[in-house]
RNA sequence: GGUCACUUAGCUCAGUUGGUAGAGCAUACGCUUCACACGCGUAGGGUCACAGGUUCAAGUCCUGUAGUGACCACCA
């Protein structure tokens, strides 16, 4: 058989996905196991407008090593895939299409923009989708689902109806965050802060009525003085008692306003006034319902001043605006002072530009009762359970305790529409759709709010409405089968926005918890440890790395970050991978440049005899007749099973890549591989023999050669179902090349699938395996082996120089020293390995000691360098020396000895 | 301002019931050893941020300090 003697991962990568899908292993229907139990997950939907970035491809990875190990287990798995319509981000993109035709949305009209929007997404929208097949994902595309599909976007309608009927919607005038750039509301939730240094602090003075006296007042946003409706003081504060109810003359507007006292203003912070402008600041909006003040508004939805700014700043940008009043100010003599002052601005998430707080109508949903429904799952069920559980469930819970009404409407068009219809005396009628809205009103002269809901309602039913629940389908088998999903993942940014209203509208609409646990993930940082953005320029690209490094070395780098945390990009780290890949690749290549004669057997190894249906073993432990190596190796193997279940069923995904790769590269092929060489490939080496490998490879298999072959190549069997998780692509390749491989080694679940590894049964572990005696004896040999090497390189003996090897040891590791003594001597370059009870080494000699009272030596007649020698016994006798001292301070330290376990 | 997390080898990071500090890379030395130089062998390298405390025993638990970061609130 020909093998590349490198891993090609682009080859493989090719080549299976697509047959992977077009067998069906994706979809849950492969399991023909009736009484399957289900595993389910939906993916965080990515917006259509987005491309595959390293988060996504972290967040694929885990679900995807979650999906496949079950699905091999047998369990009915589904992977629920599909895209957000992403209403802000699509509204951008189709904005940006006009301005370059001369065009603006209002100018082409609601219906053609919208014709535009779905061909855009029709166009673009799959980039992302077609992307995860190149990740390996194991989704079920014939459940794929988007978010402004037409029963999704009767779940929507359904639960906005229902929720207004039930009160839980409103419409109303209210501060909310205005994005100028997007011309539309946001939540409190897409709201950043920014911090800036450049900003200033302006001192106004406002001449007070009938005196000529001045109020000072300090504020970051002069341009909205000429919105004030009121200036404010602490009804405690001495300094300005006697101005409580008088009038100010409102500078560069002909208004007089009144000096009120009110509670809010902390008399230590500025001059202790504060001016009140009730339309444009959430706090002075309070203000100004505490004292029926007026709601001037002086901005209109582009941060340009209005009218009601005054003739001499209508149409100005706000920062304009700003720097005009400040410069009448000073005309006028009223500019007291500017400071410096660092300022932190409310910014929109998305377009980065500082959000106008501003009174408008809009439609919200109150919080009080979702919020309830989710505490409660939290506080009797612990539920949903977030891996780490620090610092995120508490972040979760205490944003609910806090929580205030949801802003959903948004002044875009691309989105679910809401369904509210006005007639023309402004009565609202809220109805499932334009009939039953006409027949509530009794007329069809009705108008649709023109506004969209946030891209988030729609998500936020995600759960469920991808299982066919819209309102008038209310049961199917999806939700009865797969609905809780078993595990959510996702980025620590979206558990407002995403997981705690999914928890809420999940458990309102179906009576049903959305997801068990949830797996929040850290962020992977650009090289420099911070985020990355494109404005950075400091992004790592998913696709570059599955080019240079392959797909499979990617995902088990992603794998290998500790759950929830951060990690700095790191080419290293993905080249370890890489180079793993390349290992294991190498490894197999050896196995089956030598599997002539040879099966995957289980029964070789005496270590499947448990059915795979998971019945009692009929045969416990592995056979006499094997060698320590080779009971070694099925006893590591069960051991490594065992503890990557475990690892995965904590979420520990690191854990388990460590696991694997120590396991493959340490246990297998360091050891295992170079302890059945000579058996396996049938020579006797010695280091003149001139023996090539074709010629090897002609030699007759014996019986015995055979069952060895056999034995090694379904431990590599075993670890590649172990890994193929975490390295779908290379797993499969050469799990396809292993001799007779067959659906028999499927999970019963899938007997009559066509053979891929993705179906095999996921390896457990048997626990009765585990040869304690056997890891101890290896480990001996090993420690042996590791002794002499120590010393020929310290010793600077040449490779080619055969050494005598003197071993003093007890009968037992006599015995097993001696049943490895080929081992032994080839890997330790020696010629003769002589045991006794006591050691008789001539003076010329390199010694070591070995656990269990055993010792080495290497006769070094003539080639021995005594002043290193010393040097190098001394450093040992230092170790053990130190290590003598501890373990005797400790014996001798009664309450140690009194109170430690016995064990220790 | 509040809450929380992090600080372990030169670098990037593991270390989950407290029991002799680990990995990969880098470094040094030596290897065309018949699967792999994306490799093989060996070695050096850490008072686990600092200061206290609990304990027979602390990287691990508690308190405080410093630095870094995140989130929430506020920001006239």
């Amino acid at each position: 058989m020909e093998i590349a003697k490198a891993y090609e991962p682009k080859q493989a990568e090719e080549k299976h996905y697509e047959r992977w899908e077009r067998a069906g292993c994706f979809a849950p229907e492969i399991n023909q196991n009736l009484d399957a139990p289900a595993f389910s997950i939906v993916i965080p939907p990515p917006n259509v407008t987005g491309s595959l970035h390293m988060g996504h491809a972290l967040q694929h990875t885990l679900m995807d090593v979650l999906a496949r190990r079950k699905r091999m287990q047998g369990f009915r798995t589904l992977w629920l895939p599909g895209t957000d319509h992403a209403s802000i981000s699509v509204q951008r993109k189709i904005v940006e299409q006009l301005r370059a035709e001369g065009e603006t949305p209002r100018s082409v009209g609601r219906e053609d923009f919208l014709r535009r929007a779905w061909a855009w997404k029709n166009l673009y929208g799959n980039t992302i989708t077609q992307q995860m097949r190149r990740e390996g994902a194991s989704v079920d595309w014939t459940r794929e689902h988007f978010t402004m599909d037409e029963s999704l976007s009767r779940a929507v309608r359904e639960v906005f109806v229902t929720l207004y009927d039930e009160g839980w919607i409103y419409r109303g005038m209210r501060i909310v965050n205005w994005c100028p750039f997007d011309k539309t509301v946001i939540s409190d939730a897409e709201v950043k802060d920014e911090t800036r240094k450049d900003g200033k602090l302006t001192f106004l003075q406002y001449p007070v009525k009938n005196s000529d006296r001045k109020l000072t007042v300090a504020t970051t946003r002069p341009e909205t003085m000429l919105g004030d409706t009121a200036v404010a003081v602490n009804p405690t504060d001495k300094r300005y008692q006697d101005l409580i109810g008088q009038m100010i003359e409102l500078p560069l507007t002909n208004r007089e306003i009144p000096i009120i006292a009110d509670q809010y203003v902390d008399p230590a912070f500025g001059t202790g006034a504060v001016k009140i402008t009730p339309a444009h600041d959430p706090n002075d909006y309070e203000v100004g319902l505490r004292h029926n003040l007026e709601q001037l508004v002086v901005m209109n939805d582009d941060a340009t001043m209005n009218e009601a700014a005054g003739a001499d700043f209508a149409g100005l940008d706000r920062f304009a605006a700003r720097k005009k009043v400040v410069e009448r100010f000073e005309e006028l003599g009223l500019l007291e002072k500017q400071d410096d002052y660092e300022i932190t601005l409310p910014v929109c998430e998305r377009c980065k530009n500082v959000i106008e707080p501003l009174l408008s109508e809009q439609w919200f949903c109150r919080m009080n009762e979702m919020r309830d429904l989710a505490l409660n799952l939290m506080q009797t069920e612990k539920s949903p359970h977030f891996y780490p559980e620090v610092p995120n469930e508490k972040v979760y819970t205490v944003w609910l305790e806090n929580l205030k009404d949801w802003t959903i409407s948004r002044q875009l068009w691309w989105g679910h529409q809401i369904p509210a219809w006005y007639d023309q005396n402004g009565n609202v009628f809220v109805a499932r759709n334009k009939d039953d809205a006409e027949k509530q009103a009794g007329t069809i002269d009705l108008t649709q709010d023109a506004d969209v809901l946030d891209t988030w309602f729609s998500s936020a039913l995600w759960a469920f409405s991808t299982f066919g629940w819209n309102g008038e389908i209310t049961e199917t088998e999806d939700l009865n089968v797969y609905l809780p999903t078993d595990v959510l993942v996702t980025g620590r940014d979206i558990i407002f926005l995403w997981v705690s209203r999914m928890v809420m509208l999940t458990e309102k609409f179906v009576g049903k918890k959305p997801f068990d646990d949830v797996v929040i993930t850290g962020t992977v940082l650009g090289k420099d440890g911070k985020p990355m953005s494109k404005s950075r320029g400091n992004g790592v690209d998913p696709l570059e790395m599955f080019d240079k490094y392959g797909v499979d070395a990617t995902r088990a780098y992603l794998a290998s970050i500790a759950t929830g945390a951060d990690i700095k990009w790191n080419d290293v780290q993905i080249e370890t991978f890489r180079n793993f890949a390349n290992k294991i690749w190498n490894a197999a290549r050896f196995c089956l440049m030598n599997s002539e004669g040879a099966t995957v057997d289980l029964k070789s190894l005496e270590f499947c005899l448990r059915a795979a249906d998971g019945a009692e073993p009929t045969k416990v432990g592995t056979p006499n007749d094997l060698s320590i190596a080779d009971r070694w190796i099925i006893s590591r193997l069960n051991r490594t099973a065992i503890e990557v279940n475990s690892a995965i069923e904590k979420y520990f995904f690191h854990e388990a890549v460590q696991l694997l790769y120590h396991f493959f590269w340490d246990d297998f092929c360091s050891w295992y591989i170079e302890f059945s060489k000579d058996e396996i490939t049938g020579g006797n080496f010695s280091a003149d023999a001139d023996v090539s490998a074709e010629a090897l490879s002609n030699l007759d298999v014996s019986e015995q050669q055979a069952a060895a072959r056999t034995r090694i190549i379904t431990i590599l069997e075993q670890a590649l179902r172990l890994l193929h998780p975490f390295m779908p692509f290379l797993t499969e390749e050469l799990w396809q090349m292993l001799p007779e491989t067959n659906a028999n080694l499927h999970n019963p679940a899938y007997s009559k699938a066509e053979k891929t590894i993705m179906l095999a049964d996921f390896p457990r572990g048997d626990a009765s395996l585990i040869d304690e005696i056997a890891e101890a004896e290896m480990q001996a040999v090993i420690d042996l082996i590791g002794k002499i090497r120590n010393i020929r390189a310290e010793m600077n003996i040449k490779p080619s120089e055969r050494v005598t090897i003197l071993v003093a040891a007890n009968a037992d590791l006599q015995n097993v020293f001696a049943a490895n003594e080929a081992q032994i001597l080839k890997l330790a370059r020696s010629n003769e390995l002589k045991l006794s009870e006591k050691l008789d080494a001539p003076r010329q000699s390199a010694r070591a000691v070995l656990a269990g009272g055993a010792e080495v030596a290497i006769p070094l007649e003539g080639l021995i360098d005594f002043a290193k020698e010393t040097d190098r016994l001394e450093k040992e006798l230092a170790k053990l020396t130190a290590e003598s001292e501890k373990l005797n301070a400790q014996l001798s330290n009664e309450n140690f000895v009194s109170r430690a376990p016995a064990e220790k």
